[in-house]
DNA sequence: ATCGTGTCATTGTGATCACAAAAACAATTG
DNA sequence: CAATTGTTTTTGTGATCACAATGACACGAT
């Protein structure tokens, strides 16, 4: 058994825990886009050395998670219009495929676990959670995602949400929760009749749905 | 002007140089999948210190063109069927796409080199000489991608390609690259008559007809 | 011969230091 | 007061060292 294990190997390394908590911090908000990242100021907070960070930092930079300027700055990246167009367009050539991929590997228990992590979103929601929301939210995504057994499209669609992360926070942290519609319904009862179709729209149209909602807000031309 | 730059950002540093040596060995062949790469044994080969090499390696790790395992042995990811049936995926789901958007940028001149370079590919492959093969072709598709101003798709694009490459590299140095077909001609034509339509049925044909050469001489199952 | 066992070399990881470039700040000038 | 210059601090980069874990290898027992 020497074999990568599916989300990361080399565990338990210094380097793989910060990993983890600054991409937890972009995916659920704990950067502001454009404002600049330093390493010693990481490793101070987190009470680490420099050189853990420095690797963590790097590979966040090659997920286009973080982004490296020519004056060697690091900053959580900006949003676009044409990025975020750019990545509604790869969120629905991969998501829906990995939903339905996911199909055949879902069982009662799964199910009903999806079911209950979607009555967390609503309740985030109707709460104005922002944060939660975003947890939730991609705790359903990726529980679906996980299942598809596909580890090269789950780490492309991976790093496609490390990049509007930061910027989906902002929007919410802006303009709130409440007014978001569940879509996510529509997916459940379509993993339920096994339709892969059927699934393969729903996430689409929740892409869509979503990802215009922020774009319109937060991006008008 | 502090933004980073299109391709790359900080250039100049050794780790950046030390990593396109590595990412042209890895998309063009200089190493065998399987085969473990040493961290300090990269360095002396490159006359470098370890620690630029740390980075670079972190780094192509992140893009998943080299593997961690968790002995913490690193080496090129090997192939397998179900791998290679998500890299034909995500390359139909995006290549086409980014040809497409490429196409108004497209000039008379453009298109001259862009007949260069397919004449260049045709030469390699009659002369079955699979690393200027891989190396013209690499070169074909990512002109024209490099058009499309989508930098976001792109290093989706270029992530994938460096996952493939050490694999394509070892069916053609078996098999040889004489009885490929030019599919790109259908390509440029499309190109010169302002198809999109046309111009993405041609880039997947030839993503298509390239894969499942690939596949069917090497991953028989 | 084959399998265990102990030794030794090699590896990745993390810490620390040195240095040059960049940014932040202060003093000075118009 | 605004802009500019000069100084100081902070920053990323690269080098080197220490260490624990892993792999390679030879030796010996069954």
């Amino acid at each position: 058994m020497s074999k990568a294990a599916s989300p990361e190997a080399a565990a338990g390394t210094t380097h793989e825990r910060v990993y983890r908590q600054l991409r937890e911090r972009i995916l659920f908000g704990g950067f502001r886009p454009g404002r600049p990242v330093t390493l010693r100021g990481l490793a101070e907070e987190l009470e680490v050395s420099p050189m853990p960070v420095r690797e963590a930092v790097r590979r966040l930079i090659a997920e286009r998670a973080l982004e490296l300027h020519d004056n060697r700055r690091v900053t959580v990246p900006a949003m676009s219009k044409e990025r975020f167009d750019e990545i509604i367009f790869a969120r629905h050539a991969l998501e829906p495929e990995l939903a339905a991929r996911a199909l055949p590997h879902f069982d009662r228990a799964r199910i009903v676990s999806l079911r209950v992590i979607d009555e967390d979103i609503d309740a985030c929601m109707s709460r104005d959670d922002a944060e939660g929301y975003m947890r939730t939210n991609h705790r359903f995504h990726f529980m679906i995602y996980g299942l598809a057994e596909a580890e090269t499209l789950l780490a492309l669609v991976a790093s496609i949400w490390l990049q509007f992360g930061p910027f989906m926070r902002l929007v919410y942290g802006r303009f709130g929760t409440a007014n978001l519609q569940d879509q996510h319904l529509v997916a459940l009862d379509a993993i339920e009749r096994n339709d892969a179709a059927g699934l393969r729209r729903a996430i689409a149209e929740d892409i869509g749905q979503g990802m215009r909602f922020i774009g319109e807000e937060a991006l008008a031309e």
